[in-house]
DNA sequence: CGCATGGTTCGATCCTCATCGAAGCATTCC
DNA sequence: GGAATGCTTCGATGAGGATCGAACCATGCG
């Protein structure tokens, strides 16, 4: 009976189908409010109110206050990182799918994940970056070159380190088993990616939808 | 209420107390019985076979018969990584250690990750094996050299190629943030590091202590 | 100010599930 | 075969916690 961290606390959090739901629609990465994560959840607003307060006590949220509005967020890319890593022995045992629908299909080849896009074009794309030499392996860690530095300013997408978040970091991919791109620089592409209407978030979904015309401009720009 | 992995059904299975104990001590990666991890969780005998099967069911574990003996052990290192991940976040938010202890500092350095070395041990060697071209990053994936191959193969550690299971893999360490061996010739490192007895598994835990000359040799050997 | 809206707290209800003792199977040893 | 060991199933008990309605704060709007 030895004592260390207290897991079973996180996963209790984590083990309950309505918290569940709400840490899902977090993954979006977008913060929500009380009502939105009710709704989300399928139950009331009170039920939301007490799961969100626990949720809080554990660590696994923050919360934005403004106004009246009260925003709920993911407390870190490390507890992203930890519901991809549930949601990714899930899919493995679940019997649930016999075969993969087609909004799997979609959030196979591009999602959000937390704040950055995740996918096989995301696996694709650091595969490219890589290739091309705008981001360097460095023992376990991403640099950016810098070639690289010049080429994401020419693209207009800011690069400013951060205090306590990475510039680049790794991200696990669920569905293809592979790295993608995390940390501000991931967060900034998939900013683009949106702001430029390349591509558009699936309504109550992490799936992204790329345009024809999106698609071609991210594979010039990116994978080329 | 959307559909997709039911990720609260594996949470909650890790989210008992008893389970979670279960679990962690399986993460030292040698199979037990059940009967041994009833004493592990503090729990009867028939309430741990209750929620064995439950992790069965849940196919977080396997199991294998020998005779009147039932082994069981954790059903993949997928599983294994999903648990680490949730300890990362039990570590992160848990304000239990208010100072690492002597058992955590040993459990930092060196300790058993399912069935390969993790801690910053292991974090070093896997450095030191890139530095010297026995192993080469290959995309996001692990590639032996064959320089690599015949230094193993002379250090007497037999690199076979298993049909399900990789050769090499990286692994995310959640004391160092760093990645360290994983795979069937991490398993390999690790089983010459006992049975040449240059460091003993800690009594009940995942600790790994190497002996002072057991370290020269492991340094010699992995660090130089 | 008063009213509407977003959110939390309180109280009562209900149900799941963890727990253990006793009994039942299976395997091995003598 | 019989006894012993390892483990599972059954049944009863009990506690934690998920849920919602109603009441209670807080903010913003007119």
């Amino acid at each position: 009976m030895r004592e260390g961290p207290d897991i079973a606390r996180i996963a209790s959090l984590v083990g309950d189908p309505a918290r569940a739901n709400m840490l899902n629609a977090l993954m979006g990465g977008t913060a929500l409010t009380a009502s939105e994560l009710a709704l989300e959840a399928g139950v009331s607003l009170p039920t939301a109110s007490s799961h969100l307060s626990k949720l809080m006590e554990g660590g696994l949220l923050t919360l934005a206050s403004q106004g009246r509005h009260r925003y709920y967020g993911l407390a870190s890319a490390q507890v992203a990182g930890m519901i991809e890593a549930i949601i990714g022995v899930a899919e493995a045992v679940g019997p649930k799918r016999v075969r993969p629908g087609p909004r799997d299909a979609a959030m196979r080849v591009a999602r959000v994940c937390y704040d950055h896009l995740a996918g096989e074009q995301a696996v694709a794309m650091l595969d490219r970056l890589f290739d091309r030499k705008l981001l360097l392996r460095e023992h376990n860690e991403i640099r950016l070159s810098s070639a690289g530095a010049s080429h994401f300013s020419a693209l207009g997408i800011e690069i400013q380190a951060k205090a306590r978040r990475p510039l680049c970091r790794a991200c696990l991919d669920w569905s293809v088993r592979r790295s993608h791109l995390a940390g501000t620089l991931g967060a900034a592409i998939l900013d683009k990616i949106i702001t430029e209407k390349w591509a558009r978030r699936e309504k109550d979904s992490r799936a992204v939808v790329f345009s024809p015309g999106g698609k071609r401009e991210f594979e010039r720009v990116f994978l080329a």
